[in-house]
DNA sequence: TAAGATGTGGACAAATTAGTCCACAAGTAT
DNA sequence: ATACTTGTGGACTAATTTGTCCACATCTTA
């Protein structure tokens, strides 16, 4: 053991995962991340090894809240379709009130590195699949309850919804109209309550 | 008037896209262009002013190919349902036929740079006000001729499928399942055969 | 209090960045 | 042919990029 860190490191990487979020990998250097972070270069490069290590640790650390967020409420228990809206309203809401045009971290990055980085798209990847499976468990509850009445698989439903959440964050980077994402959502959700879907 | 451009300009512009549609704007540097065209710097610069301004070249050319092909279906004055059913097979298609992960220029542009650049936001919104308002004259028409019945407004409805289409867009940049986007698409289109919509 | 280990700041470097400049080439118009 | 205009190649620059290095500071442990 020896002298310890001086500078907060919940801070930093929350300041990190800030600047990231908001721009972008390629249009964050090196000097930003460190003039944001109020410490030295080697500090920096000492603690995180290279820009690419504290990019993975920022998007880790957004899963780690946002991403987890969203499964939480999936797993509370509600109905489905209680929960399914109090998701997509709360996303209306962030998006609505997000000044920055930030949008998902998850899908910057998805649009922005995906295909260039295999580390990272598989990070990608298993969020994608963690939050497909927390929606497919509540649309099979929900199925098992007679809450719902369809002859979709409700995997293929997850993936719908999963989609739909997709779709407003990118729309969220170029528009901001509420009531035009509240008639989505509402349209999107038609689809629980159709009778073609539940014949057969 | 004096000497003749000697590179082709129509290729060059098709380089380009192709460039900054695959890498986006800050990964593509003017050494990559260059080297991408054959052509010398100077020549690069006297003929498209920056890297800035031949982006936005690059980003229009897309607009007028793949854009435009997609408003030209939705005005083929098809029904509706055979429209939109095109549209979305099509894109499928290109998705997953899309063996460089490039996904869709104007999204990927929507994520890097909107939020950053007015001018080029307002490009983004323009293409995307036109194919709303493509889609929401074809529904129009679908429910003028009776083969929609629903109680939603056609422009409710439009948003709601500019919404569908970005969420495929994304989705293409991780994930290739042309069974699993049928279902997707399946499950959305069933919106237009519901009662309950069409009730009221 | 001294030895050993790790953190920190700032200087440094090598590569890359976007963009400019200029001599010369190659056209057009008289 | 000659004057004028525009295209081209390549050298050049100033700023920025990511990452390293080293002297020194600060902590723990014995």
């Amino acid at each position: 053991m020896a002298r310890l860190r001086e500078f907060d490191e919940q801070k930093v990487i929350k300041t990190a995962t800030n600047l990231f979020w908001k721009k972008g990998y390629n249009a964050v250097s090196t000097q930003d991340l460190i003039d944001a972070f109020g410490i030295s270069r080697s500090s920096m490069y000492a603690a995180y090894k290279d820009k690419r290590s504290l990019f993975i640790i920022a998007l880790q650390h957004y899963r780690e809240t946002a991403s987890q967020g969203m499964i939480n409420v999936l797993n509370e228990n509600k109905t489905f379709k209680v929960t399914i809206s109090k998701l997509l309203t709360q996303l209306i809401k962030d998006t609505v009130s997000d000044n920055e045009n930030k949008g998902c971290f998850i899908v910057n990055t998805a649009i922005e590195l995906a295909p260039h980085d295999n580390e990272i798209l598989e990070i990608i990847r298993e969020n994608r699949k963690n939050i497909i499976t927390a929606l497919t468990t509540s649309i099979e509850k929900g199925i098992e309850n007679g809450e719902i009445q369809t002859n979709q698989k409700p995997i293929s439903l997850a993936n719908y919804f999963y989609n739909l959440i997709n779709g407003l964050r990118v729309d969220a980077k170029v528009h901001k109209d509420k009531s035009n994402y509240k008639e989505i959502v509402e349209i999107a959700l038609s689809v629980l309550d159709n009778r073609e879907n539940a014949r057969g």
